[in-house]
DNA sequence: AACGCGGGGCT
DNA sequence: AGCCCAGCGTT
């Protein structure tokens, strides 16, 4: 068994040094600067995260600079990422480390694991890029390698599963540089071992490899839940007189916390969603003037990880602007594009051209 | 232990 | 249409 650590370790790492990508996160021991990455990357391919950490690293260079943001701001910068949180919780914890811990960042797998937005594989990424200390990391790409290595057919979303694998990535780790090996297994499972077409012709692996002997693959590693979708339905209002349009922002928990939207009208079914455009009934809550209905959008259908949302948008210009309901804002037409929007309504303005003004500058 | 939380790429 | 991605927080 030892013998196979010491194999898989020492080939990953020489398979790492031939084949590693250049990326921007690689180029420091900043704590900083990675956990900026290893927040960006949770659940996020490199390709999809690698502008947003460019544009966070120049917006905000040190935590200090991040610590004075504001929730709305950041929230913005991170549009069209997902997993809106991940923001919140990053400027949560930049603003405790500036003002409880005068700045200075953790610097160790302990104290890093206490961060709000931080767990078991966060902490023990930046232990190890920023301190070099022995912390395995156990990514999406760490089960894949080490199931389809050893034929672990542990479900890696149980609890007995997450513990044998942390285990396994903490002897393995052993036999190597903490950052060089951790980087290494993360990449040789991201290039190499991947998900679907695995190359496993060209592995230096195979000989050793379980699944690969056995032909399983494609069946390692093995996931017991299925997330269940749920399907919604949302009908939005996009008001606009002259120069204004009206906007509110999101609860603080469900989908897009705390992002803005239009006002929205929420139905239990297709049908019942249908019945809002044809009975327009709802106009009746404009009350006076001139409303003039100038578009209605065809059902735009929007996937999130657990949910269906079937979104339909009805264009209105009124006379002259006023709220539906308490919460919502009446703001500049060209405010718009300052505020933080779910991709869905973004790309729905960007589809219309009748919109697209209120996304460009000026 | 189970669930909620985005958006995009790939098959 | 389904799976996965440099996971974490809440209940």
């Amino acid at each position: 068994m030892k013998n196979n650590l010491i194999k898989l370790s020492n080939t990953i790492n020489d398979w790492y040094t031939e084949n590693k990508r250049q990326l921007p996160w690689r180029e420091t021991t900043n704590p900083y600067i990675i956990w900026l990455s290893e927040i960006i990357l949770q659940q996020t391919r490199v390709d999809q995260g690698i502008s947003y950490f460019n544009k966070f690293r120049t917006k905000y260079p040190t935590i200090k600079r991040l610590a004075e943001a504001t929730e709305d701001e950041v929230l913005k910068d991170w549009e069209g990422l997902g997993y809106y949180s991940r923001a919140r919780n990053m400027l949560a914890t930049a603003k405790f480390i500036s003002s409880q811990l005068n700045g200075v960042f953790p610097d160790n797998y302990n104290d890093i694991l206490k961060l709000k937005g931080v767990g078991s594989y966060t902490a023990a990424a930046i232990s190890s890029f920023a301190f070099n200390e022995e912390r395995a990391v156990v990514d999406g790409n760490v089960y894949r390698v080490l199931s389809r290595f050893f034929g672990l057919s542990t479900p890696i979303d149980s609890t007995e599963g997450k513990k044998e694998f942390q285990k396994l990535a903490n002897n393995l780790i052993k036999f190597q540089e903490p950052s060089e090996h951790n980087q290494a297994m993360m990449e040789f499972g991201a290039i190499q071992c991947k998900p679907k077409n695995a190359e496993c012709e060209i592995c230096p692996l195979n000989h050793e490899c379980f699944a690969f002997q056995k032909s399983l693959v494609g069946n390692l590693p093995i996931k017991e839940k299925k997330a269940k979708q749920t399907k919604r339905y949302f009908t939005f209002l996009i008001c606009r007189d002259n120069e204004n349009i009206l906007i509110q922002k999101r609860p603080e928990s469900g989908i897009w916390a705390n992002m803005y939207e239009f006002p929205l009208l929420e139905s239990k079914s297709s049908e019942e969603q249908h019945k809002i455009i044809l009975e327009k009934e709802w106009l009746s809550s404009f009350t006076n003037t001139n409303t003039k209905v100038t578009h209605v959008s065809e059902t735009q259908k929007h996937l999130l990880s657990h949910q269906q949302l079937f979104a339909r948008f009805i264009e209105l210009e009124l006379g002259e602007l006023q709220k539906i309901e308490n919460n919502q804002l009446i703001i500049k037409q060209q405010e718009l594009k300052n505020y933080a929007l779910p991709k869905l309504l973004v790309n729905y303005i960007s589809e219309r051209e009748d919109l697209l003004y209120l996304l460009n500058d000026n």
